[in-house]
DNA sequence: TCCTTATATTCGTTTATTAGGATATAAATA
DNA sequence: TATTTATATCCTAATAAACGAATATAAGGA
């Protein structure tokens, strides 16, 4: 029962719950959630280590970035809120607000790099600032 | 995504979490729900009061009893919710346990009266119920 | 090696939550 | 009306959670 407790307290807070909604659309970057979200890189952190925590997601590195992803049924509760999310997410207002949000960020190639291993391949090749971006310091807001 | 995240609140902690697994039962009084928690009614009336206010519980008040039940689909994440525990109830050993001594006690017919209609009527087999003021209900306002 | 970037973590403070104990209220009954 | 029973609420201390700001770490590249 205490996984499943777990499971609870993670969604029970906004900011977390707006993450989950996001992971159901793909995996992600911390620096996506933030640019969705706005809010400040630690605030992002801090949340993700605590849905990791609970067993809610899996972190990968891909070099410098790490991407976060909706863990599998690690608890009968986990199972439930995976299907409550996909379902509600196409009826909260503002979940459907933040997924747009992040389709915009993905087409402008601003924030991070889709798939960062192959882009940092390419941005070696040719010379194109614009796929790099402006630099997204800890802190900055926007 | 308040309603929900309320749901996803009141879930988040212990006790009343097995309070919901005890209603996934039957409607349950205030006494009963002491008794198998073994906790202090203070203690089980705030969370009751809890529950209510984020809309898990209806509460309706049968002479001296106020019997608590979960209410149904007031939001998108109580559906799942719902769903979850009786599926759940089934598995995790303290709520296997809890529901154990639930139908121990009535059985004995110790705690409060397990058919609480019956005893409605018997009160209003003597007195014109129509002299009896509204219910105060926990969370109603005066 | 040094610098930059993305992310994590620590610190101190503020703001909820929770619990225990005491008290209040409502209904039934004598 | 007074008493008893079931339940709700109030008060205060203890605990946990969340935040902003600052700092630390880890990887990549110059």
């Amino acid at each position: 029962m205490d996984k499943d407790l777990a499971v609870f307290k993670a969604c029970s807070d906004a900011t977390r719950l707006r993450i989950l909604f996001l992971l159901t659309e793909r995996e992600l970057c911390v620096c996506e959630i933030m640019a969705v979200l706005d809010m400040p890189q630690g605030k992002i952190s801090r949340h993700l280590a605590v849905l990791k925590q609970y067993g809610l997601l899996t972190g990968r590195r891909d070099g410098v970035w790490i991407y976060y992803a909706l863990a599998s049924d690690s608890s009968i509760a986990l199972k439930y809120v995976t299907v409550y999310l996909v379902s509600a997410r196409q009826v909260h207002e503002r979940v459907l607000a933040d997924l747009d949000r992040l389709r915009g960020l993905a087409g402008q190639g601003k924030i991070c790099v889709p798939q960062p291993s192959i882009a940092a391949l390419q941005a070696e090749d040719r010379e194109d600032p614009v796929l790099h971006g402006p630099a997204l310091l800890p802190g900055d807001e926007r």
